[in-house]
DNA sequence: GGCGTTTTGGGCCGGGCGACCCATAGGTCC
DNA sequence: GGACCTATGGGTCGCCCGGCCCAAAACGCC
């Protein structure tokens, strides 16, 4: 069984992943995070076989978070695009493998082994069908233009929280901040409440994590 | 392909039977109600082949509207308690099959298909597998509980209705009703307003339909 | 280095929401 | 027949929510 850490900013896609590897019988996902400094904490308190990372997080971007790291585990550096450039600049940092974000998932399967069993750069190939899945967010003209605090702030709601002050306390913001926040994404969502924003949140499968 | 109709007040439970028989691969499901007058209305735009009806439901009992409907298709009653005297009752009123809601799913189906097939009398049984995914719905102490206007208003709700004048206008009552109900739907779920009730919904399983 | 976006924060205002009272009609159950 | 629940409806009150205005840091992008 291959322990695998995955970090991602995009919600969706992370916890797309995470399914996506869960579902490969080898390979198991112990932890995951959404920037760099909860990357790096994540390491510490679950250290995994392989790492997978996303170049641009918010914080620390995953190349940066690698190299803070030391290279303690094989990572295998995903990203949106694959141009060679990006894919220099991850194998300076210490990563092993490369992805980019539209390939099919038996090849993310399979840069994961190869990374497991010692092999230097797998190139290119990976989830694609990742991105199907996520693709009903997408195709959803508001969701997609979510920011990140946004998506974050909707999560919670989705997962119970309703008051301005019980999101304002758990995101460490304002309780102006967060109905402006609110007010983004009733408009983003064409929606006009919290309880519409929250079953919005759910069709749209945000979910804690 | 044996087409179906099912009948049940309890909402969860109907969705649950509906869900069961439509994993069985010779039973379609084409219609549902909610009570004995809906049932009707549903046997006249879509005949099934073979009926499911629970005997207490509101507005019209399931004995009674299948008497009414003059038994144009075999119908299969189902009802909380296996009494002798509730099968009688069934009997006479047409039926060709009695179950209790406390038998495996199996039997549902044996049920359904000797139904079609003609047999009169298949007793018993039936539908245990179902209370089972129903059972996370009734372990919520205060979800059991919801009566069925509630049941409603929190299925809009889930729905994506939100305001109080929607769902007034929906459920053809005054908005003073609605906010009635949601106070007791909010002591029942533990929850403070239409936002977590709404999540809460969803988590119960609660649907339009 | 400048521009757009994101994230943060402020004030104001009207209306809707939730909490807490209440009553009445209809049904069920013993 | 009486107790209980459900569904319906009313009123009041205080607070919170959502709409609409604005501003300033921080960051990414070109």
């Amino acid at each position: 069984m291959i322990r695998v850490v995955i970090a991602d900013d995009h919600r969706l896609l992370l916890e797309g992943l995470v399914e996506a590897l869960n579902a490969v019988p080898d390979i198991e996902v112990i932890g995951r995070a959404t920037d760099g400094v909860e990357l790096i904490e994540t390491m510490r308190t679950a250290p995994p076989d392989v790492l997978l990372v996303d170049v641009d997080m918010p914080r620390l971007d995953g190349l940066a978070a690698i190299r803070e790291l030391g290279n303690p585990v094989p990572t295998v550096v995903v990203s949106m695009h694959a141009e060679t450039e990006h894919r220099a600049r991850a194998e300076r940092a210490g990563a092993v493998g490369f992805l980019s974000k539209s390939a099919p998932l038996p090849d993310l399967a399979a840069a994961v082994r190869a990374a497991h069993a010692g092999d230097r750069f797998v190139a290119a190939a990976a989830v694609d069908a990742v991105l199907a899945q996520h693709r009903q967010a997408q195709l959803d003209p508001g969701a997609a233009s979510l920011t990140r605090r946004e998506r974050e702030l909707l999560t919670l709601l989705a997962g119970g929280l309703s008051t301005t002050e019980e999101l304002a306390d758990r995101m460490y913001i304002s309780h102006k901040t967060v109905k402006n926040h609110l007010a983004n994404i009733y408009d983003k969502l064409g929606v006009k409440d919290r309880a519409q924003a929250a079953v919005e949140a759910i069709r749209l499968g945000l979910k804690p994590g």
